[in-house]
DNA sequence: ACCGTGGTTAGCTTTC
DNA sequence: GAAAGCTAACCACGGT
């Protein structure tokens, strides 16, 4: 089973009380911090967007964009999961450094 | 951060003429500034985790943290909805422009 | 269809009503299906799981395995994608099939 | 279905033999089981999207039947105690009701 | 203009 | 407790 204990009762109940105290005030800067730059990510979410627009009013496919984009990308993963693999053989048959 | 660089890769930088009037400098152009943003976003989304790292190692519960923020996140967008609403109630009654 | 009733609140009545009726029989059905089907599914996670503890039980390390299976599965992914690149590239360029 | 044979590879069969004592035709024999049991299990996904999408085409909403579906699976004392703890933060940081 | 679809992202589970 | 793989929701796009 998960055991996903949501109450942290084992932790002293001083770390989160202060119910609109000192605590809340720290969670509510957490919190913020983490909006804060999850628009950050959505604006370049939009960056993006806005580079294959300007390229498809240049001309070119966005759609042929995306999938080079994304060979490329999986062109560099593939190169270093091969390599990792290379290191579990290594690691596997004794070739540890 | 490792620093992957997302321009390395197997295509040779001579190969980027013109091929059939697509200008293949252009696009590689286009290519590229999508990589770097999308490198950005990746950065900021290691942000994040960190911050709620840092939560937790403050006692905070991550999973919790994440649910408020989502229902920040709905109330928000629930709020603007109503107000969208409200505005084409309003454009239908001839109260706007 | 002139849809001169103001009252639209009712409209889709026809479509889900009968509570408790035969239209509630037919979500019911469907949720069933869908509860066995994913009974099916997580049995089969079950049995690969039983799978690499087999392996690994005659000696294999069960994470080059799973290793393994990923880049067998991303060389053939990538090999689709970048044929449908290449089929892009061609309808780009009016050479369709 | 694009009938995607996992077990189609750049590999070469004769290639299996045993390397540093280990039976490449065993471990061979394990990862082919797997990718048949993935096989089967990707189908079966395949299937429950179908009956989400006969359930559409008969007028029912699949985003709630989702949510049904996914309720009727969790644990409701479960979620009491995590909204019990999520009301308990909210006020924390002065998101009373 | 809408639907269906594919891609993307976030959240959950499980592993080490 | 951190990291990864899997799953499910979301969104944007193209086709009809």
């Amino acid at each position: 089973m998960p055991k996903t204990n949501l109450k942290t009762d084992d932790q002293d109940d001083a770390e989160v009380a202060d119910v609109g105290g000192v605590s809340g005030a720290r969670l509510k800067s957490f919190i913020e911090r983490v909006e804060r730059l999850e628009e950050e990510k959505k604006s370049l979410a939009e960056d993006i967007k806005d580079v294959y627009g300007e390229a498809k009013a240049t001309g070119f496919d966005a759609k042929i964009m995306r999938k080079i984009v994304s060979l490329r990308k999986s062109n560099l993963e593939k190169r270093r999961e091969e390599q990792e693999l290379l290191d579990l053989y290594m690691s596997a048959i004794g070739m540890v450094e």
